[in-house]
DNA sequence: TATTTTAACGCAAATGTGTTGCGTTTTTAT
DNA sequence: ATAAAAACGCAACACATTTGCGTTAAAATA
């Protein structure tokens, strides 16, 4: 469990302003085992907070690098928690996804690693990305 | 060069019926090097064709097996002229997509293939996809 | 601590993409 | 030639995300 004046202590790093929402998703991320979509967001803290401001919020944790987006089975905005690796200015997310078809949660298969490639075909490659359509493993219990 | 009537045969084998709009759209796609998104169709057919149409002709389109959806680098939809190896029962697109960051064209790399790929972790994997990010060959050259 | 600056917040309205209902027209089958 | 089926155009809708703006809370400074 993270303490909150740890959390205090990234924003400061990060530039990140201390409001009681925001250190509040910070803990959301961070408790949660996968990534996290907008809805699931909006659930959690109900009525309590406009819309405007967790998209407000979420863009500033991207910018910032304490969170990337993930691709999404609906093509909806959906967020991870940085590795520890992640700066403000150089985000590394070089595992795979996986998009469960039935739950259409995304996970991060932090242990699929791939190398980095630089060109192919005359094409110029920044990063890439694998992502794995399937069925995550509670769902295959059910 | 494509015929007319090369497009009404496969129209038929496919079950699309012939019409002006449709042979087009198909006639579209076949002259473009790379993947249409739904903006650049729109253009093109300006004012003349009803947007219902057009995203109805492409779903028409995918689900008989002529076009597939490609990434898009701002999540819209996007296709690409399948492959001769595509039916309406089976799509194979083994091949990965590069998302241009300067012209946001998404190109089929038909020659950067990958083995199938059936399970990770516990995870169940039906299909995959590689999204390389980067530019184009038109794109470095300016 | 009091004050000022800065950014976050809430609310409402606006975007923009994609979908749907329905009456009309075109294509295909009989 | 006629009937059935699907495509079309138009308008309305659904929904995620964004934006403007006045208000409030946090950070910086005096």
């Amino acid at each position: 469990m993270i303490k909150k004046n740890k959390i205090e202590e990234i924003f400061s790093k990060y530039g990140l302003k201390k409001t009681t929402f925001r250190i509040e998703l910070y803990l959301l991320f961070y408790n949660s085992k996968n990534s996290l979509s907008v809805k699931h967001i909006t659930n959690e803290f109900s009525s309590s907070i406009d819309k405007a401001s967790i998209y407000r919020a979420l863009d500033s944790f991207e910018r910032s690098g304490l969170i990337h987006k993930v691709p999404d089975k609906d093509n909806l905005l959906r967020y991870s928690l940085c590795q520890s690796e992640c700066s403000p200015n150089a985000h590394s997310h070089d595992h795979a996804h996986l998009l469960c078809s039935k739950c259409n949660e995304t996970f991060c298969l932090n242990d699929f690693k791939f190398p980095s490639l630089k060109k192919h075909k005359g094409f110029v490659i920044d990063n890439y990305q694998i992502i794995l359509e399937g069925n995550c493993i509670s769902c295959q219990e059910k």
